[in-house]
DNA sequence: CGCATAGAGGACCGTACTGGTCCTGTATGA
DNA sequence: TCATACAGGACCAGTACGGTCCTCTATGCG
């Protein structure tokens, strides 16, 4: 189904929230904001800091904050830190040893202009994209172009 | 990850081949030619039939041959016959009832420029931009007019 | 100074999905 | 008439993912 991990959707809701906060908040915070259970809140944004993405304050009144504002996040970046590299297939990048069939593949290494567009295409894509009303934005999204092929 | 069913890969394999060997061959003929065990050769390749993409024939001397020729079969198209509809997450297409948490959720369908996005990004390569050489392409692919933004 | 709060970084387990095989039925050519 | 080959399932094992929990460290407040 080419699905995503919930991870990098609970990752999306997350930040959004996070910026709706004011850009800092704690998990337990976040989880009550989000309806997410909070040992899932607080696992995602663990990934999430160690991707400095955002960055986690300790102790008592401590939190997350947002490190940039949404609109400067492509998704690509929250999926490459919660999923890793983006890459359909293993034989990617030229590995070897990945694929049992390599001297009978004929398709081997061939994936990569595959990956690469939908790289680009993710990050063409911001959080700020994705986030709640836009109905009539101003400047045509990347997305509306790419579509438009 | 982001992963591709392994499914989705074999039967671009099966496919390349299946033009290699002049649009049609039958199942146990592809396997030895792939590598890719009988079986798994017949599943994908009864999948692909019933998406149209090849035409089974029954009896001695059948098999499988090419509808389409690969450069007229976007990879999308062969995607979403093996692994399903192209959708990163549970909440597309306003689809009601997927998430538990649909009236708090910030981001509440709006993965779908995601989506569109990388449908038209895998619509925009066929089969035959996967094939073997092409080192260099005459005519840029739309894949390097992507990545290129 | 001590305690409550909150993040960091793991280990851990159940489930669901995928990959892969196999079985039965049907069609067709030699 | 039989061997071949597709059609359409059921079926099983391995794995990866989602989700929870535990321990440790840091910090603000009473």
């Amino acid at each position: 189904m080419l699905r995503l991990s919930k991870l990098a959707d609970y990752a999306v809701v997350v930040l959004t929230r996070l910026e709706e906060s004011g850009g800092a908040a704690s998990a337990p915070g976040l989880s009550v904001a989000t309806g997410i259970a909070e040992p899932t809140v607080a696992k995602v944004l663990k990934t999430l800091a160690q991707a400095n993405l955002v960055i986690g304050t300790r102790g008592a009144q401590g939190g997350y904050r947002l490190v940039r504002p949404l609109c400067a996040v492509p998704i690509s970046e929250v999926i490459v830190a919660v999923d890793g590299p983006i890459a359909l297939t293993a034989c990617v990048d030229g590995a070897v040893g990945a694929c049992d069939a390599e001297a009978t593949c004929p398709v081997r290494g061939r994936w990569d202009p595959v990956n690469d567009a939908i790289r680009s295409a993710l990050s063409a894509i911001t959080l700020a994209d994705l986030k709640r009303p836009a109905r009539q934005p101003k400047t045509p999204s990347p997305v509306a172009a790419l579509a438009a092929e």
